[in-house]
DNA sequence: GTCACTGCAAAAGGTTTGCAACGGA
DNA sequence: TCCGTTGCAAACCTTTTGCAGTGAC
């Protein structure tokens, strides 16, 4: 089974990635609004991870109840991931739905999204040794990307 | 290699770690208290995550302020971890320093501590794969403990 | 005796909620 | 028009901080 053709990075284009965005939301049924819009386009101009009130204090035009309901809906629907940060703080980043992992880079802070998943054979393995039934995982790795090694 | 070899489940003895965490304390030349004793017995006392609040809760005659330091001086010394939970809240859980992995009962919230690294081959692919210099990761699994599936 | 630790109480900071007005479909 | 959405402001909850008193070594 060969690991890396399981694994490829994910690039979160931000015009691909907010259409895609309003498409769930149409066919989920939910509102396509100015306010939710404004959100999008603040979350794709991050290139690092940021919290719910660094998205805030980019939208000085939008309520703070929109703000974090709006990122609370990406987040539970997968188009947000929540960003573990080794010891410091949480952040979330744009990314899609779906299993996905986490590479950040501990000194610039840029994420590179893999899909799909690279430690199934460890899970069975695990599962194996102990007498869990594995269901899911949370895999993030931490370095330095290219430009900051 | 042999993975299996690698990752051993750790037992969190109350007696064991309380005493570990006191001599810990002591090469470290902070003073053990009697407030700090009860963080201790506290802390053993759970047996899934518990939250700061949780903790202090079961600490009515000691300072909200010193239950929050001592977790704190736990956990950046490794004999608490934080433990992300699928969608919800994280959590505290009473483990050994160094490098440890967690797998979580989606069900009763128990919590089983790994030693040793069962994803190292992995790293060394992704690194090859990516331009990253990969120097450490998060790893938690989730699934159902032998009484819960 | 010294100095780290404790605990109160207040401040800070982040997130949630109620509700009247608004505006997409 | 209808009903989901917005935004304000207040409430809430968790965590941090200042500081005088306490107690471990």
């Amino acid at each position: 089974m060969n690991e890396s053709a399981q694994s490829q990075p994910v690039a979160v284009r931000p015009d691909v990635w907010t259409a895609a965005v309003r498409r769930a939301w149409q066919s989920a049924g939910l509102r396509i609004t100015e306010p939710r819009e404004r959100v999008l386009a603040a979350i794709v101009r991050f290139r690092t991870p940021f919290s719910a009130e660094q998205l805030y204090a980019e939208l000085p035009e939008t309520g703070r109840a929109t703000v974090y309901r709006t990122l609370e809906q990406l987040h539970t629907t997968g188009w947000v991931a929540r960003i573990h940060a080794q010891g410091g703080e949480d952040g979330y980043v744009a990314s899609y739905p779906g299993h996905m992992h986490h590479l950040v880079c501990t000194n610039c802070g840029a994420v590179v999204i893999f899909e799909g998943c690279v430690v199934d054979a460890l899970v069975d393995e695990l599962a194996r040794q102990t007498s869990f039934a594995i269901e899911g995982h949370l895999l993030q790795l931490y370095g330095r990307c290219e430009r900051c090694r």
